[in-house]
DNA sequence: TCGTTTAATGTACACGCGTACATTTTGTCA
DNA sequence: TGACAAAATGTACGCGTGTACATTAAACGA
């Protein structure tokens, strides 16, 4: 085929590729006669010839959590990444490769790079367990280029153990309950999340320093244990209705938005309004924010940022060649809606 | 590397590759030989060098719509679809390409295909513009294997013009606009989406055909147009309020969940509750459906399976070497819940 | 004009696998 | 035991690029 056009230009197929790729020295006239021969003839390189050749993949690979049917994880961040990823993959000739991880059945990173199946790789909804810390850690030691997307682990010695794009949510939680407090709150309940996210932990500091720094008690009592969705916020609503009505609760800020609205629903139904009975305040901003009534008090992460600075940090190949383990840290921002009017 | 696999098991390459990829008559003792070799050198075959050799990509591409940062799609039921597509794809062996198009800049569908990137394609939200089916009919044409998702498009003679996976709106949305009769409703408003979506076609047909068999007079002002995003629906609010307080409304029906979300926000704002004031019904049955407060009546889609379908039509190449056009349509179901209670 | 640098093109081959075909070994039956 | 088929393995090559190196054409300065 490449050489079918390399005869009706009148070149050899070196020169065809040449042209083809912009490299080398090529006289204009026959750069003009070799595109418009590949043109008549309809020739397309076969990218699986090209990337043998060049010994690249030139595929992103993207791994994400999946369980079937059950959307534990809210399947708005993750869309909103993978859209930054793609941006940037495609702005840099990269193709991406989705790579569905179930739960315990870990994949074996380092095999993908050893099959040349990606040039680099992210990775979403990771936790900071033995399982997940292993496997990044095998992965660091064989020195392939990856970025971990959301979530943190402890530092080894001075700096972070992977390259990490994460968002800023210590100061977002910290923002988010310093509001309620400014509303007039002084009893606030904290919905957290699992701890093997490092969002969780993020918030949950942020959460006990603005107690401190406003002279608040830390109570345990009033720091509920969910798992990120709506149902998990719902079922606590006994022990929501009992602190309110008791006085010992005026406001409630959970960890992500489905747990605000799966409390929210649960004290609806006790007749508890949020923005009237008590202040509530979700976190990520997800378009579930909007959905519900009243509309969601948030905290709006830049997540598809996140996804688009961490597969830049990957691809871009001009001026930084070293991969620098260091982190990003990107700010997030609250959004004040009716879920947390003013009490006074 | 596969030589120095070869000559640790005193053997040679071709017999390797034969082990690994379990073609050929081998003796057992040589197999356990050769893995035994494999496993101590680490020998990972190159994905890169296989592809080539087999000229296939290996590679499942699944092209989706995407505006940056602009969900005017559920997120919700592309990432269901995305989910059984990724099991099956996993399952059959191949990796998952995601290929984002941006709206008015349409890809050149076959040159994926000459370039071997990908073996067979999977096309989301897809519309009946000139340009959409232009782009399928000249792949249709290449004769590529491709599988258009919840997405049809007017028949050619006898048989659908593309391979299609679609749900059953039609009775979707007949289902939904009689269980609004059954409960007394007789003055529906029908909120539809964008008419280059079948899905909005199917829909429509519905709703016309129970206001038929029910003996209730079709009247065009009931029926409005949004675009499928909340605050399209938002935007009705004027209108539908108007509609109800004059007696000319007793129930809607919309065509999605964000719509249904956004009108009943929107008339929420102006005293008028769902399940109370009036019955609403949205479509999709996506995770805001439950979010919302009241919990939304729709209609569930099996995204997941229809993404997995589409694939194993795609993919599997036992017993059925012909790809056949016909369009395969999936069952859905009513979801009864609170914004539609019985108004007796 | 000629020698010398530089631009432009051609030639030849490697990349790492799968596999058709040739060859050798094993097994079977008389 | 020998003839023959079947099983097991080896040899050789093609797949379609990119590119190092060799070669030729053009440009340039004296």
């Amino acid at each position: 085929m490449r050489q079918q056009v390399a005869k009706l230009a009148g070149v050899s197929e070196a020169t065809v590729s040449r042209v083809l790729n912009g490299v080398g020295p090529v006289k204009e006239e026959t750069k003009q006669r070799v595109l418009a021969a590949a043109a008549e003839l309809g020739y397309v390189p076969s990218a699986l010839a090209q990337r043998f050749a060049r010994k690249k993949s030139g595929n992103l690979g993207v791994v994400l959590p999946y369980v079937p049917k059950v959307p534990l994880f809210s399947t708005y961040y993750f869309s909103e990444m993978l859209g930054g990823i793609g941006e940037e993959a495609q702005a840099q000739g990269y193709d991406l490769l989705m790579l569905f991880r179930k739960p315990e059945q870990p994949r074996d990173y380092t095999a993908l790079f050893q099959a040349h199946k990606v040039d680099a790789l992210i990775i979403l909804g990771a936790r900071d367990t033995a399982l997940d810390r292993g496997a990044l850690e095998e992965l660091e030691r064989s020195g392939h280029p990856f970025c971990v997307l959301n979530q943190r682990y402890a530092a080894r010695g001075n700096e972070p153990p992977f390259m990490t794009v994460d968002a800023d949510h210590w100061s977002g939680s910290r923002a988010a309950v310093r509001h309620l407090v400014d509303i007039g709150c002084s009893r606030i309940v904290f919905i957290n999340g699992p701890a093997q996210y490092s969002n969780s932990l993020d918030r949950r500091a942020g959460y006990d320093r603005v107690l401190a720094e406003s002279g608040l008690e830390l109570r345990e009592e009033l720091v509920l244990a969910g798992n990120y969705s709506r149902t998990s916020g719902y079922a606590l609503t006994d022990q929501l209705e009992a602190l309110i009505r008791a006085g010992d609760a005026d406001a409630i800020f959970a960890a992500n938005d489905r747990m605000a609205i799966g409390a929210m629903q649960g004290l609806r139904e006790r007749g508890l309004e949020a923005g009237r009975d008590y202040a509530l305040c979700g976190y990520d901003d997800a378009d579930a924010a909007r959905m519900a009534s009243p509309q969601l008090t948030s905290v709006t992460v830049p997540f598809h940022e996140m996804g688009q600075i961490a597969a830049r940090r990957l691809l871009q190949q001009d001026g930084e060649p070293k991969i620098s383990a260091a982190s990003t840290i990107l700010p997030v921002q609250l959004v004040i809606r009716e879920s947390s009017r003013s009490r006074q």
